[in-house]
DNA sequence: TTGTAGGCGTTATCAG
DNA sequence: CTGATAACGCCTACAA
């Protein structure tokens, strides 16, 4: 079923129906209630594939994911989809991995695709490789990032401000008067990284352990467990514990729980998300809320407007805010 | 840079340079070699719109997904489109909410978009409405559904065995001296329904409570907390709490704990999907395995396997296992 | 082995 | 207000 067959059908030509479809003004309205009629009768689709053709406008938006175990990565993809779902665009997700070569490689098809825009969710897409490959292939099209930046022309960065809401962590133990803190990390991405920097930025401005006390852990349930253990161990008079992700804090916890340390008196915990495992972890655990849904909304209305050409702020910072439950 | 334009500067024709694209056999080694040599240089990609349109193929596969709440959904959804990525498929992906109007709506969008073949993700598809619209709008291509089955000729179904394995962990509560079972329900899905047929069915045929304990609650996890609550109050002596997802099963399982309930010696807890949540919850929860994950694994190859018009089995069960952690 | 011509389904431009 | 006609970028007969 085509243009052509409606406008046989409505003894009009394939322009007219054209015009008809797409509510030109210049169409008698006989003449447009008959296509319409037709239109509906046959229950007529337009062909997005050969609109996307002529229009040089595909309609379509890439969203790239680096990592499908942070949930609130892959619920910012589906509310980024939705959001641009509503304005006619649909969107094509990758998961892209870890790997830059791999995250190269699906900007090269976002490019044969033809997006007409794309949103990068999670900051490993910050780092020069990512870049050449944004500016050889993705020159044109807006990007914006959701959690991360670069500095390109066509580039839009929404950022959690997870640094200072790490510090703000850490500040908030001092005034319960736990000054012994403890930092754990899993992947070195450029947002954890952040994360890190607060939390040492903070203990040196509040003059509290000689060094910071900064571990490193496997992204694992059981990595969590083993090195909370280990910073016990190390260092029996740690009271408070931030891990870079809810998900680690909440196997800290258990670790805790199982040596017999009381939670919040002993030490405390706090995570970073905000997210559902804080909510369903028992004790349930304070955590850094970095927005990251609230960053998802703002990165979709940022690409929703550089694709209308309306002036767009090219860098937005989203404050973090400490949500506390059981564990502080 | 169109294929035009590497024609002219290899010094050949559009059409010989299509070909070589496409590794067609007819082409002079010498000539190949010319043309792939500009491809190069001019980092050369096909324009996939336009290609869609002359092959009547886009390359392109939907997926729908009902609600981004369920974890296991959007997992699968990126198994998916992973599984197809690696042949060249993209994926679009929508998440379509609860109601059938607008489920039935996206169905209208994947065949203007021309997919090629759809999986629909949750049992939740499994409806009448939905069915029309498919044979409506959808009626050429292969469709999968996870979780779910429509008696139609373009239909294939990969389905969770959950009525028996519900029905098998109240076996299990049963041989472990718990005879008092009661099921939580939130959302009447025929999932749902599953469980809670195979939760009936045990009951009976084991002779426990004289009608099965089967509450309702909303989805949420104070809701979850409330209706556990209910429960101890109108059946003291109940021994036993099935829930039909792990969500649920975390606050039930803090609700028992906050009135001061033991479990599992008290009152067992088991949680349905095996999720990450079952591992996190405090005591670790006992769930039963739906194989969500495999399923999705199962739905890409039944789709990739259809595509290519290989044989396919119309209807596909997977085998539930129960996962005993701390709750029973 | 290579080039020419026609068409995929739509929209935009220009006459009429 | 309406209808030809020519694109959009690519692929595939068919002819050379």
């Amino acid at each position: 079923m085509t243009i052509y067959d409606i406008a046989k059908e409505a003894g009009v030509s394939a322009s007219t129906v054209s015009r008809v479809i797409n509510n030109k003004p210049e169409v008698n309205e006989e003449t447009r209630k008959r296509v319409q009629y037709y239109l509906k009768k046959y229950d007529y689709f337009p062909n997005e594939t050969a609109r996307g053709l002529v229009n040089q406008a595909s309609k379509i938006i890439g969203i790239l994911v680096d990592d499908i175990r942070t949930i609130h990565h892959t619920e910012g993809a589906y509310i980024i989809e939705r959001e641009l779902a509503k304005l006619g665009y649909c969107s094509i997700i990758f998961n892209t991995g870890v790997d830059n070569a791999s995250k190269a490689e699906y900007i090269k098809i976002l490019r044969r695709r033809r997006i007409e825009g794309a949103v990068l969710i999670g900051s490993s897409f910050q780092n020069k490789e990512i870049g050449c490959a944004i500016k050889k292939h993705l020159n044109d099209q807006p990007i914006v990032m959701a959690n991360g930046y670069l500095d390109l022309p066509n580039v839009y960065g929404v950022l959690a401000d997870e640094q200072n809401g790490v510090a703000n962590c850490v500040k908030m133990l001092y005034e319960k008067g736990h000054t012994r803190p403890a930092f754990v990390i899993d992947f070195h991405t450029p947002s954890n990284k952040l994360k890190q920097l607060g939390f040492e930025q903070a203990v040196r401005s509040l003059g509290l352990t000689e060094k910071p006390w900064v571990y490193k852990t496997e992204g694992t349930l059981q990595g969590a467990y083993d090195v909370t253990t280990q910073i016990i161990r190390e260092h029996p008079d740690v009271d408070g514990i931030i891990y870079a992700v809810d998900l680690l804090a909440t196997s800290g916890a258990r670790a805790l729980i199982d040596m017999g340390i009381a939670i919040p008196e002993q030490v405390s915990v706090i995570g970073v998300d905000n997210s559902i495992y804080a909510e369903i972890s028992n004790p349930k655990l304070t955590s850094l809320d970095n927005k990251l849904l609230d960053l998802s909304m703002v990165a979709a209305r940022t690409l929703i407007d550089a694709l209308k050409n309306r002036q767009t702020i090219k860098k937005i910072l989203i404050f973090s805010t400490i949500v506390e439950r059981e564990t502080t």
